[in-house]
DNA sequence: AATAAAATATGATAATTGTCATGTTTTAGT
DNA sequence: ACTAAAACATGACAATTATCATATTTTATT
């Protein structure tokens, strides 16, 4: 099993704030595992027992709503940390984490992460700092969502991933996502989802093969309202 | 001037964590504000110089959306900071605090609060658990933004207003709103905010007298959909 | 390779919500 | 108390989005 203190992943979280000692430590505790495509990690209302570093793959936090929809909160890729919400809150996971492709994750458990928070400052300035951008970022969607259209909201959907989680060498999207991923992002149902795709396609803003799509004119994409 | 540590609105907010000699060092150097109804706590994009312990009033968190309209993302009562998240992530404001009534709030400066941040673990822990509360709020908002119709989140926002910022001994809720803000937390047009509430006065759900709203019928509203 | 199941696609239609117009009521300022 | 401005209210209509039905294509399984 690798070994924390000598693990890059650490330096995209708040783990990298933790000294050489308490590494080591949680180095000894941690445990590796793979999850495959289309498996949950936690479920919404599950007490969690520890966090996950993510060290490969993407996964989706969703919500159950109302309606019985799943809407997706936040996509999770290689480097970030899953769950420290539920362990600083000491509450039940507020969301659904599943894998979107195949991952690799450590699971670091409940009381290594809490007695650092308690004594190590550095670390918890920098997981508060993180939530703080989280929470930035979520009273931005909560605007989206409020007031912009499907069609603008899948607009920026498509530019976000596309500037957050890369291209392919071809192009393409890194992150592949189903119609109904797409639409539980948007918040919109999935036919409508596959609409404004066509659409998009047939303007010109986008090309797809399969799942895979490519944007093709990323300010015309920015420029749909 | 009134000294932190003989002030009892600190046991709502993280300062209580702060001990007796910092909340000295803070009394120090903190100011008192008036703020009237209407008047502009901060700006959207305005660089905060410090925190703001709300001591009495009523204030709504606002971003300016793409067209042009203010999405009420949160509304701050007597007890809770202001601008925490700012001075933690070292941004400019992403939300714009503006007094629903008369307020008293005071102005601690951001070298005092990161100060503390960075020495007192306990502090910077009770931050971090507003936050992750804050942001599960968030993470609730987005869901029924998402899913939930127009009439189904006024009713919540009532509720929630009934639940959490009470009534007055008349039973009319004690925070009160124009329609337009009723809109803005709803994330609809104002007449569309309008139309429901009377609405919901036809169907005895609620009373109206001017602006002061009655909850008639907590279940009923509670069964809205 | 054959088949079943799931995902994608599109049309038709209904429901929801936004916009514009216009009138009434309330509030604020002299 | 008077007047102007703002807030509230409602109708008519348009635009957006959801729902249902039904193909078609892709993917998974035997």
């Amino acid at each position: 099993m690798s070994k924390c203190e000598q693990c890059i992943i650490r330096q995209f979280n708040s783990l990298k704030a933790l000294s050489k000692e308490e590494l080591i430590r949680i180095s000894g505790c941690k445990t590796s595992k793979i999850i495959r495509k289309g498996e949950v990690i936690f479920e919404e209302g599950e007490t969690l027992n520890g966090v996950y570093c993510v060290r490969d793959g993407i996964c989706k936090l969703t919500k159950l709503s109302a309606n019985g929809k799943d809407q997706i909160i936040k996509l999770v890729v290689k480097g970030e940390l899953l769950g420290q919400r539920s362990i600083v809150s000491d509450e039940s996971a507020n969301l659904k984490a599943t894998a979107l492709n195949d991952m690799e994750v450590c699971f670091i458990p409940k009381a290594e992460i809490l007695s650092d928070l308690k004594k190590n400052p550095d670390f918890t300035l920098d997981v508060l700092q993180h939530m703080a951008h989280d929470l930035k970022e979520a009273d931005d969607i909560i605007v989206n969502m409020a007031q912009k259209s499907v069609r603008h909201r899948l607009a920026e959907a498509l530019i976000h991933i596309h500037d957050s989680f890369g291209t392919n060498p071809d192009g393409t999207l890194s992150v592949i996502l189903s119609r109904e991923d797409f639409a539980s992002i948007v918040g919109t149902a999935t036919e409508s989802a596959i609409r404004v795709l066509s659409q998009f396609k047939k303007e010109g803003l986008i090309s797809t093969v399969g799942k895979q799509i490519k944007i093709e004119d990323l300010a015309g994409l920015r420029r749909v309202e």
